[in-house]
DNA sequence: TTGTAGGCGTTATCAT
DNA sequence: ATGATAACGCCTACAA
């Protein structure tokens, strides 16, 4: 039972309590329980409590006070259902609470809240291709204003139809429309160099796609910038293994390769994620490979414990990324009307990557 | 645009379009038109949508039919208005996004999704008190038809109140309503066993608060259970550390201990947590102490990394918990007019936990 | 600048 | 078992 304000006199009883046949929870008031005690309209609490310049101050203080002292909070539901717009964004993903996602979530979060928007969260469920995609969304399209797609392999020639709510996508370029990420292709060339310029030239990649995103581009760009880092100086790749973008994944690729006598392993191994890199630790230490020393290796991500573990990686930004995508998703959403006469507006936001040298990559012996 | 099931014939077209003072999304269905194409009432769609039993089954083939052909899915802010059930539920944690948290996320949706609920998500932030708390509750009471407080440090003497949504509480016994958790004494005494048995005689403890959860009991029972089995044996501590519950809140902490002579440190150390033991990891790396060689370390949680740095830990069934909580969440949530009546049901429910031996605990030198 | 009134799409109540 | 119809609480023309 809340305690009112003592330092403001009621001057209307709240009359909600009394309504019999509410399905709404007792003791919360509502925008009538506020015009009366303010001794407005609820039209003007209304606009008051939203800020609409036009309110006169005076006004505006009052229903304010009125607002605070009944614990006033306007039903998401009724002015969603009244003004048709949800203050509600969708994340789809292919696989949910995963580190990345989550980083990504908080960075969402840290812009979306505060301007009053909330989360909505939904999976792409595990073996999912584009038609399922469109699919899932269908359900989100009336729940959402926006949606957030990451990782979500639409293809770059995708294009949001424009029956439905705007999107925006992380992750990927697209050929038209709003998108973000890094450059993949300038990591991979990063890591790899920095394995060269270690002196390495005997070098193996831990790469392959989840399951999850089988059709994620990222792995072809950081191949691509990895083998060009090579060819700058005539090498050519020793080995390519697949660790499916999980932690099981290279430990098991690994395993395979750390049985080999030393003569027939590459010195370095660049991995397209440091989770592989840490399922690779994890085969070498139970295999009696010294890391660096028998193996250098090098990640990307900087996941939270890469530190800890002292794994050498390229740094992605996702917190930044979300953030990033949390402004173009309110960008898009005020444009709306405006966009549906123009074309749409294409974008690809690069952000920036970083080389972090720490303790799993050393010159060959 | 979507393609229109060619097995069924539409006999009457989609009016929505022609709606124009409609804010809603163009093109998508409403309930009034399922029920025209139907040939039957809107409240008959409304309950063959929703599975009454007392509709009859040739009607709702028919109107399960004309929903699928208009692709329709029920507005979820209009039915929440006119029922007063959101269908949401609430998830509050001081953190969000951590590791912790997000496996628990995993958990509820698990089962709450398949159920038809959503997943609020809401942080307490950070210098946060049980005041806070309420006020943070309190935006959530109409938005949520129950809540989930993880790690909210309410007190075990808290008692939710009957005006609000009901709340179950993980991590936490509460001395009268639903939680949920596990051991945590029986956790730090078999930690503290797991080192005696195996020869130690000199160890320490890495403990502390988080300062997002500083009044979380989860530290003195943990503790509690390991000076147990230290007095069981005639033991004493041989020092105890704060780690913050945090990597680097570890790592500091054992970055000031072992620069001790090797005689005056510890042979074990147990840490509250897996992350505070990554930052132990990476300071024993740093300064060349050998682990297990120089110092055996157990964490307590099973962090999804641990297996791979080879960290002996007590696994705590984090997703399992969620999975439980949601089920308790939904008993609520069926029963919360019946609760009305009679007093708060009690209880709190242990989920099992487990000792996982891994190469980073070993006898002593 | 403020008030009036109609509507948002669904559910629930009450007849039938 | 099914059909009308009145809420649900808020927003937004439009009028004043």
């Amino acid at each position: 039972v809340p305690t009112f304000g003592s330092n403001a006199v009621s001057k209307i009883p709240m009359t909600t309590r009394a309504r019999a046949k509410s399905t709404r929870r007792e003791g919360t008031a509502t925008i009538a329980d506020v015009a009366k005690l303010a001794g407005v309209s609820e039209a003007t609490v209304s606009r008051a409590m939203r800020d609409f310049p036009q309110v006169r101050p005076e006004l505006r203080d009052r229903v304010l006070a009125a607002a605070a002292e009944l614990h006033y909070v306007a039903d998401s539901n009724a002015s969603r259902l009244a003004s048709g717009k949800t203050r509600t964004v969708g994340l789809v993903a292919p696989q949910l609470m995963t580190w990345y996602v989550s980083q990504m979530s908080a960075g969402l979060e840290d812009v979306l809240h505060p301007a009053g928007n909330d989360l909505l969260i939904s999976a792409l469920s595990t073996p999912t291709r584009r038609q399922e995609l469109q699919d899932g969304r269908a359900t989100f399209r009336q729940r959402v204003d926006a949606v957030v797609l990451v990782d979500a392999f639409v293809g770059h020639d995708w294009v949001p139809p424009a029956s439905e709510p705007p999107a925006i996508v992380v992750g990927e370029r697209l050929d038209s429309g709003f998108s973000l990420g890094i450059d993949d292709e300038h990591g991979g060339l990063i890591a790899m160099q920095h394995l060269i310029d270690l002196g390495h030239r005997q070098i193996g990649l831990l790469g392959g796609h989840s399951p999850v995103a089988e059709f994620s581009p990222v792995s072809e760009l950081r191949q691509s910038g990895a083998l060009r880092a090579l060819s700058n100086v005539g090498l050519r790749l020793f080995g390519e293994y697949n660790g499916m973008f999980s932690i099981e994944g290279g430990y098991k690729a690994m395993c395979e390769l750390l049985v080999l006598p030393k003569i027939h392993r590459p010195t370095a191994l660049f991995c397209y994620s440091d989770e592989m890199a840490f399922g690779a630790f994890q085969a070498a230490r139970e295999l009696g490979v010294s890391i660096p020393g028998d193996l250098s290796i090098i990640g990307f991500d900087d996941h939270p414990v890469s530190e800890s573990v002292g794994l050498t990686t390229v740094r992605q930004p996702v917190r930044e990324l979300g953030r990033r995508a949390a402004h173009r998703v309110l960008a898009a959403i005020a444009n709306e009307p405006a966009q549906a006469n123009g074309p749409i507006a294409t974008e690809h936001e690069l952000l920036p990557i970083e080389l972090v040298v720490r303790s799993s990559t050393a010159a060959p012996l």
